[in-house]
Parts: structure tokens; C-alpha cells; sequence
DNA sequence: GTCTATAAATGGATAGAC
DNA sequence: GTCTATCCATTTATAGAC
């Protein structure tokens, strides 16, 4: 009976940096306040630099729990048991619909390239990632071209980045597209014509 | 002889927002700091506040000027006197360039995102933006269909996406990318490369 | 591990002379 | 229009009891 309040020392931590995900993710590093962040959980400020040291700690252990979602976004589709086509157009929607369901992953990734990606601890779990989905699609590229179903030359890093781009953009600018054009991207029309389009988009450029 | 010191009122203010629009660029609006912006200008944090009224004040000129940057890029091009593809290939090319060659405005825009647009002005200078990209697409499109060298029934405001989405992105998200890949998105050989593949791409979406 | 209270520093904004 | 000096609110961070 003697930890009767260190008990919950790892829920507290788990709630804390849930917190902090939402507050880094709508106001950026700089823009969040570590007093507001302790105030929406049921713990103190005392104990956020207790477990976390600061707030760049803080942030730094935020960013790497963010890449940990999309961390295994390739797996478990099934790509291999696709014909090439089929199997880069479900990764191409899996992609689209990762982004479009975690707006704040997306904010936390654009926060930190206005931090220069000083964050991102160097190698770890964000490096597997790297491994991960290039890995996946040079899989595929090769796949496909020995099929003849792709045009041969592609490059991974290349191909990833034509998808990522547009699946990111649309929810990163939403707001200055939206002031800009006066239409809310959010829109379930347009979202599900602008999933279409990447796909498409991707098809005929990596299509023989 | 009785405006001795008020000569270079106007100069003051150009410097101003000059400086200014590095340090919110590099630093987005919460983390860019006035003193420093003062210390770069040869004039005092003073005359910012005389100038602007305040840091909000301040940041929202620097956007407003950073938009005007990029409202003409359409222009000037004579997409009239090519053949459809040919014209949509050079906007390409354009929109490409543009952004390359602007990192500060592409970083702006990313931390005008994560203000959630409050800075932007709602019409006036930025609002003509709009219209002027999209009636360009919007020509380019019905002629191209017109003539048998785009397919029918595409949308302005979704071919507008899908060209800057991928050329914005690979500026701003240039660090993470960088840390992930660890490779340089600046290196001449890969940005060669992805010019090619954004246009290629979005020629292969249009065509008929 | 958790709390209250407070220190220490930062940084936006202004007073008031010239 | 411009300058120096300074105010004061905010915010990161810590002391110290339990």
C-alpha cells in the first residue's frame, strides 16, 4: 500500500500528451502555453516538467508519438495479393483518407517544418518509417514494371511524394485556400472528387 | 526645411517590412520576437508600433505584401498563343519555379495555416487572386477541351490544386522530409527530376 | 508522485522628450 | 517622425511541503 498516488503516474503521462498533442497542434510550438495545457488535464504544471523536463521535452515527445501513427499505415492493406494498379490506388486512398482523418498529425508536421524539424529526434521510430513506405513501394515499382503494368525507371522517394503532397496540402491550407476561394475543402463532395483525382493522377503517371 | 527627419518615413517602413517578413517566415507570428525584428532595421521597435500599431499589425502587412508577390504569376506568361498542353506544361513550369524560388513566401503561407488564416485580410488585393488564377484555368480548360487535347467536365479550382500542392509541398515540408529521407529536397538533380514529374502528372490527368 | 506558491525571465507595448 | 528608457502582463521554470 505504500504507492497509493504513484499509481497512476503512467495514465497521468498518457493524458498529458494528449493534451499537448491538440494544443502543439492548433497553435504551434511557440504559440502554446504550457499553463493551458495543464489546465485541461486533471494533473498540475508541476508534473508535466517533472516527466517531460521542459517544453521542448514535451513537444519533442509529442511529434514522436504523432509519427508513430502513420508509422503502419502500408501494412495490413494487402498490397501483394493486388494487381500493381489496384494495389497503388489503395495506397494512394489509404493515404488520402489518413491525412483527411488526422488534421492534427498533419498540423504538427507543417509546425515543425516551421521549426525546422529541430523536434525530430534523428534516428528511432521516425527513421523506421523512412524504411517502411519506401521499402513498400519500391516493392511495388518493381512488381509492377516486371508485370508491365508501370513504365519502367520510377523512383520510390519520387512517387511518395507525389502522393503525399496533394493528401497533405488539402487539409495543411485549408484555411488560406478557404479565405482565398471561399470554399471549405472539408466539403464531403469535393473531398471525395479531389480523392478520385490524386489516384487518378498517380495511375497515369506511373502507367505504361 | 521643416521635414528634416520625416524624409525617410516610407524607406523606414520598406525596411521594416523587409526584416520582417524574413522573421515571421523563418519563425511564424507567435515565435518571431519585435525586438529582434528592430535590431535588424535601422530604426527602433518604436516606430514599429508607430508604423503598425502592433506585432498583429505588422504580420498582417507582411502577408498582404507576400501575396502580391505571386498575383501576377499567370500573366506575362502568353498562355494564349500556345497549344493547350503546352500552355498548361508552362504554367507548370511557372508555379514550379515560383515556389522554389520563394521559400519565404511557401513558409508564410504554412504559418498562415496554422494561425488559421486570422492574419489574411478577407477581400481586396488577395481576393483579386483568386479570380485571376482560376478565370486563367478556367480559359485554358474550355479551350483545351474545345480543341480535343484535355477531356471534358474538369474543374478549375481542382487542376489549381493538384499543380501547387505538390510544388508547395516540397518546400515546406522540406526539414522533415530531409530528416526522414535524409535527402536534400534542394539538391538540383532532384528538383530537375520533380519539376518533370509535376508536370508529366498533371498533363497525364488532363489529357483527353 | 503530487500539490501550492513563487521566482526569473521574456517580450509586447507605451511615456514622453526632441 | 524618431529616440531612450521603462512598464507590466505573460509565461517558462522551480522551491519546498506532503
Amino acid at each position: 500500500m505504500k504507492e497509493k498516488r504513484q499509481r497512476d503516474a503512467d495514465g497521468s503521462r498518457r493524458e498529458i500528451l494528449e493534451v499537448a498533442t491538440r494544443e502543439f497542434a492548433a497553435k504551434g510550438l511557440a504559440g502554446a502555453r504550457v499553463d493551458e495545457i495543464a489546465a485541461q488535464t486533471r494533473t498540475t504544471k508541476r508534473m508535466i516538467y517533472y516527466h517531460f523536463g521542459s517544453k521542448e521535452g514535451l513537444y519533442e515527445a509529442v511529434i514522436e508519438a504523432a509519427y508513430g501513427g502513420i508509422r503502419d499505415l502500408e501494412q495490413d492493406l494487402g498490397l501483394d495479393r493486388l494487381a500493381p494498379l489496384d494495389a497503388l490506388g489503395l495506397l494512394v486512398d489509404a493515404t488520402f483518407d489518413y491525412h483527411d482523418a488526422h488534421p492534427e498529425f498533419v498540423r504538427l508536421v507543417a509546425g515543425e517544418n516551421i521549426n525546422e524539424a529541430r523536434g525530430m529526434p534523428g534516428g528511432g521510430s521516425i527513421a523506421d518509417r523512412n524504411e517502411t513506405v519506401l521499402a513498400t513501394l519500391r516493392a511495388l515499382l518493381s512488381r509492377g514494371e516486371a508485370e508491365g503494368a508501370f513504365r519502367p525507371g520510377l523512383d520510390a522517394l519520387d512517387l511518395h511524394l507525389l502522393i503525399s503532397s496533394f493528401c497533405f496540402y488539402r487539409v495543411s491550407n485549408r484555411h488560406t485556400l478557404g479565405r482565398i476561394f471561399g470554399r471549405d475543402l472539408r466539403d464531403a463532395a469535393m473531398a471525395a472528387r479531389h480523392r478520385r483525382m490524386i489516384r487518378d493522377a498517380v495511375l497515369a503517371w506511373v502507367r505504361a
